[in-house]
DNA sequence: ATATATTTTTAGACAAATCTAAAAATATAT
DNA sequence: ATATATTTTTAGATTTGTCTAAAAATATAT
């Protein structure tokens, strides 16, 4: 069957709701993440439907079947290990590959993507901390938290980040904060959620903004 | 301005048939390459001319402008340094290679086709013999020839393909032929322009449909 | 419980790229 | 030079993905 890229992107769109919270995804959700009309989706989702993409109920939401899943996991793999071969191969930082990354998905060639997952030595993880599915569809869950849930007084390491926008990662490059740095909780302030920090014996503080964004684990 | 993936087609089917032959590319010639048909096509070079990507008179043919021609090598470029890319670091063979360039060609991003090229270290030819245009559009003229243009009892080595379809490529591969591969032509059939030629000691004899396609240098 | 707000869907229109069928222009052959 | 063949264009329809505006369904608030 035939998938169109539009549709992928629908497909990848649901995916990343779904991921985000439990049930059925809102059009208007969808529509956001899109960045189109919830008309225009819910005419998509019509769409999805018919090709058993997805199961929709009429003012109820959709959820993805299997099919729409591992299509949805499928363009995942391909977008993290492009970004992988972006940083590792290319030397971009990690701040300019989501878009490129975003038009190399959609490269239909199950042969080039297996090439080169073995060229890049077979990554778990794409610049960013998150995991690269494998060709079974699987991903590796790790027990990450967010940083503002990280309590006072422990020793974290960055694992990832949920904001991979460039202006968030520049951020982090400013502050010199990447993946394995490793950060000291010192202090978490009740009214207003801001965090005092240690990196390298440098003390600074986050705000709530910064920490919901920040994946880490104990260590 | 923006050109879709479809008008870059086009482009680049008219700038290859403009290599073939002098003068103005017609609207049929144009429609076999692509695929399509000659109405479809009146309706794009429409579109083209609109862009000033083409100058196009009515029953007449059509001309890259300067404009076109910088957007169809560029194109081209991209294609071939992602079949080198295929070739050299993920181990493809150079007959799988053409349909995935295809799709390749049309990533947008400069820095991506320039990090790639000094990845590459600079190619200037690509898996079939073709040269690589360099960024500002220029094209290294090589003095290839046909090998059924060869003079017999003359040493010449194999620098390219016409025909580079799976099907012509796997042939070659059978017979152990690629770029570089000396060929001695000992004789020249006058009546079916069949040729008989040494490879590595071994003679064999080769159809005109088969020397047609073969580039070759002088040694 | 009923009015109000929000979300979602429908209906109809539009742009891009294609097609078929027919008309117009150009080329070829006797 | 005139008839015939070929090439190219036009006209009108279709598909995909989008939109706006209005209607329908669902959720929220008093």
């Amino acid at each position: 069957m035939i998938i169109t890229l539009t549709e992928e992107n629908y497909l990848k769109a649901i995916f990343h709701l779904s991921q985000k919270s439990e049930g059925e995804v809102s059009t208007n959700a969808i529509a956001e993440q899109i960045d189109a009309k919830a008309s225009s989706v819910t005419d998509m989702l019509k769409k999805l439907a018919e090709k058993n993409l997805i199961t929709y109920i009429k003012y109820k939401g959709v959820k993805l079947t299997e099919n729409g899943r591992l299509t949805a996991v499928d363009i995942v793999r391909k977008h993290r290990l492009w970004e992988v071969f972006l940083v590792d191969k290319l030397n971009f930082s990690w701040d300019e590959v989501h878009d490129i990354a975003e038009q190399l998905e959609h490269i239909k060639s199950p042969k080039l993507i297996n090439q080169l997952d073995a060229f890049l030595d077979f990554p778990t993880y794409d610049p960013h901390g998150d995991p690269i599915p494998n060709k079974e569809g699987e991903i590796v869950k790790t027990n990450k938290i967010m940083l503002s849930k990280a309590t006072a007084n422990a020793d974290y390491t960055c694992v990832g980040v949920l904001d991979s926008s460039s202006d968030f990662l520049k951020y982090l490059d400013k502050h010199q904060i990447g993946l394995g740095t490793d950060i000291l909780v010192v202090d978490k302030e009740d009214f207003d959620q801001s965090m005092t920090i240690t990196i390298r014996d440098k003390t600074m503080i986050m705000s709530k903004a910064i920490t919901n964004n920040i994946y880490v684990k104990k260590v």
